[in-house]
DNA sequence: GAGTAATTTGGAATCATTATCAGTTAGTAT
DNA sequence: ATACTAACTGATAATGATTCCAAATTACTC
């Protein structure tokens, strides 16, 4: 069974997305950028190293921080910073809302059925006061594994 | 002209508050506590730990982080942890949104007039999937100071 | 194919935050 | 009032994420 065209798109056609923007495509970037596309976990660059680094040993942890700004910069990707961690990274670029629990740490995506999250984003965007670049939207608490694991006890996620 | 009661609430006031909820009342932490009150900057640890120090020199910082830590866990106070910088406090403990200029980093509160956020809040929370802890809603761009000035370039906050 | 500006790399530096631990203190019981 | 104890403070050090630096390399343009 292949895999649907949309979940994987080849090397040629992220080297010409990451041209068009502006940037050079690297075998590195390209790795970086396929990475992340096939991904939907919301993975740490620490995590993007790695496993890019399996198939290109050389590769600096450095190069993955540089390629993932420029891609945030871009808006090829989007950014969440949560309340803990390390920042993560997402494939998708519209606007929707994380959650984060704080014990195992996992980010789900919250994609609300009704178009709230937007008509609220681009109400902030059209009141004109500001350039908005970023949107995000984080709850932090205990996920249901986690809650029930340590009943009782509740880590609200405190820096 | 006195300050309006609201504004300033007394130590002992403070005092009280914080035994309330079984955190002993020292003068550092009533200081703290009063010092992130009285401020609507949204100020960060290091911020509040040198407008304390004014007034108390021996303070460490240390302390003003483990009484942020203290009362952001109690909910007495709320915590934001930007895009890009370090951690903000901002004593209005119910849900609203942050809007943070990426260029000169200061954080304004986003009052929607509409009920819209906290609906959201409350149905993301009533989902009962997770255990909420804390709710974050963030905007990031340049504000209308910044945006001016720097005309034609665009800082977008990548980190 | 040569030139050039962008990119990669590794190491070191910085920044925010957390841990450790000995000494001190607030709140409580005597 | 005095003593007790758990909680708190403060100095220092450690950690973890991110950024800076400068030299070597490489993708793209002509």
């Amino acid at each position: 069974m292949p895999a649907p065209a949309e979940d994987l798109l080849m090397k040629s056609e992220i080297a010409e997305r990451l041209r068009s923007i502006g940037l050079k495509a690297t075998p590195q970037r390209i790795l970086i950028f396929q990475e992340i596309l096939s991904r939907e976990d919301h993975p740490t660059a620490e995590a993007i190293f790695s496993a890019v680094k399996r198939v290109h040993p050389t590769l600096s942890f450095n190069t993955v921080y540089h390629t993932l700004q420029a891609l945030t910069e871009k808006e090829l990707i989007n950014v969440i910073r949560p309340v803990v961690d390390a920042a993560r990274y997402d494939p998708i670029t519209e606007v929707h809302g994380h959650f984060m629990c704080s014990k195992c740490k996992r980010i789900d995506d919250q994609l609300l059925e009704d178009p709230t999250l937007k008509q609220i984003d681009s109400e902030v965007k059209a009141s004109g006061r500001y350039w908005i670049a970023q949107s995000q939207i984080l709850w932090v608490g205990l996920c249901e594994a986690c809650r029930d694991e340590s009943s009782g006890r509740r880590d609200n996620g405190a820096p």
